[in-house]
Formats: C-alpha cells, structure tokens, sequence
DNA sequence: AATTTTAATGCAAATTTTTTGCATTAAAAG
DNA sequence: CTTTTAATGCAAAAAATTTGCATTAAAATT
C-alpha cells in the first residue's frame, strides 16, 4: 500500500479524467505490493464496484500508454500490472514464480543492470530495460 | 546460420529421439540471428514439410524442458524462441521492437547483469535471468 | 437550460496464441 | 512378428486480449 501516490492527481497530471473506473483500477494496482495481472485486477475491482472486464483492459492501456502504470511480462501468458517507476517508487526488477504465477518485486540493490554502452551505440529508440528472475518462489519450493 | 552446432547431436545428447520434425524446428531456430515466434518457426518448416501447428508447440515445449531452447517472453503477446546458451553461444539479452515485432540479439558486452546479491539472499530458487530492452527498432524509427 | 460534442463504458463477438484429448502412425523393443 | 512406447495429427477447447458498435455519462457550446 502506497501513502505517498495521491492517485487522483496523478491521473490529472497525465491529462486523463479520473473516473470511477480508473481511479479503482489504479489504486487496485498502487495498493498491491506486487504487480498483477488484468484478470486479478478485473475481479478485486469488480468485488466492490461494477466493472466490465475489457473496461479493465482498456484502462490499462491507458495508464500504460501514459506512463503511470507499467506493463510487465511474465514467464508466463498474461502481462502484469504494476506502478511505474515515479519519484516514490524507483525502478526494480520482479521475480516470477513458474509454480504458482505469483510476481514479486526485488529489491533494486540486490540486483544491478548497466545499459550505459548499448544506451550509446544502439541505432534504435529504447524505452525500457526489463529485468526478470524466473524460478521457484519459497513456498513452492517446499 | 551456426556453423558450430550439429543439432543431430544436440538433441541425441539430451535423451531426445531426433525426429525429422524436431530437427527441423531445431534448425530453423539455430539458423535464424534472432529469436522467432512459435507461429514464425511452424510457417517456416511448412514451407519444406508436412507439419502441424501442434507438433511445433510440442517440440518447443521438449526443447525448452531439455533446455536445447529459451522461451523467451516479449513485450508482445506470444512467446520467441532462440537457442540456449551453450559453448558456442554465450547468454545475451535482447531488444524487442514494439512497432514490428521483431526481436534482436543484443551483444552480451552492450549489457551487463549483476545479479550476485540476489543469487545469495533469494529465499526461493533462480532459474533464469531475462533481460529485455523494449523500443523502436532502427528502421521503425524512420 | 437545452443541445452538441467528446469521453468512458458495456456487451457480444472475434482474434491470437497456446493447450488438451483422443486417434493414428511410426519407431523401438521384445 | 508382435507388443510397447514415442511422435504426430486433427479437432476442439481454453486463456488472454482486442475489436466493433451501441449506450451512457460528462464536458463544452449555444
């Protein structure tokens, strides 16, 4: 759960109207500690407030496309939502666990990414370097 | 085009039957500079032989168990397939171009991972390590 | 305040990618 | 030559996402 993300505003810094739907969309993603998928968000959003399903999807596209939410691949077939990095969150790399499906975050020390070469010699635009740690979470490891 | 790789071997070391359809998807995959779509890879060998889609997901899925192949995820919606680091070719990451598609293998010196911290402090187990650069590719720029 | 325009949402259906179940053929073992 | 196992094919299902079009809600304009 985040006490610094006034989600509201920022929905309004991006130019986007903050809707019912978006704002539980977002606070769904912001209040996680670890990114989720559309179905995930879909059903705990729709537990409080109707929603339809690809209402869900096309938000997501929305805050991804302006940047407040990222969307992340994982080992498996469905993308996950999470915050983007923003002065409150910095930039991680996730966990995926090919047992249960679960995501988690990583601590951005214990994992460190250099990029400074190709940065420079890369002859396209780049914009995002993704990390992800695929194995066995700890409870299914037992 | 590996010159390096005899795919015969390859499959015959792992315990694998070398079936003309597996080899034939091992060499599309080896032959190819870049990963390729499971969609990619059966259009491919169909050109040359009789096969079915299924078949292709079926020798994908052995592949990768074996670890002859990565499944490697996207920023899209299907997975890539590329062959596995082995004594010719050294563990990489890779671009993916949001605009075609199409993904590219980056030069492992472009990009480093430091990825020890993790290794020793991570409650659960690590498989794999996956590290993607997203953008537009350099002639989806123009 | 009524009307027009634009933005957000819903619903049904389609698409894309992958998986499953079961039948058939081919290869290996006995 | 027969039995067993492995590999493949085909049809259908499943999962995740996208599209098209109708409807409602909000914002802007008259």
């Amino acid at each position: 759960m985040c006490h610094h993300c006034d989600y509201k505003s920022l929905l309004e810094q991006s130019g986007l109207g903050a809707s019912e739907n978006r704002l539980s969309v977002l606070e769904v993603i912001g209040n996680n500690s670890y990114p989720l998928s559309a179905g995930d968000i879909f059903k705990t959003v729709e537990r409080h407030s109707a929603i339809n399903r690809v209402t869900v999807y096309r938000i997501l596209d929305v805050l991804v496309d302006h940047g407040i939410v990222d969307r992340i691949s994982t080992g498996g077939r469905a993308f996950y939502y999470g915050l983007a990095p923003n002065s409150h969150h910095q930039p991680h790399s996730h966990f995926y666990c090919k047992h249960c499906g679960q995501m988690d975050c990583l601590n951005p020390e214990s994992l460190s990414v250099d990029a400074n070469l190709l940065k420079k010699t890369f002859p396209g635009r780049i914009d995002k370097v993704e990390v992800r740690v695929d194995g066995i979470c700890k409870n299914c490891i037992k």
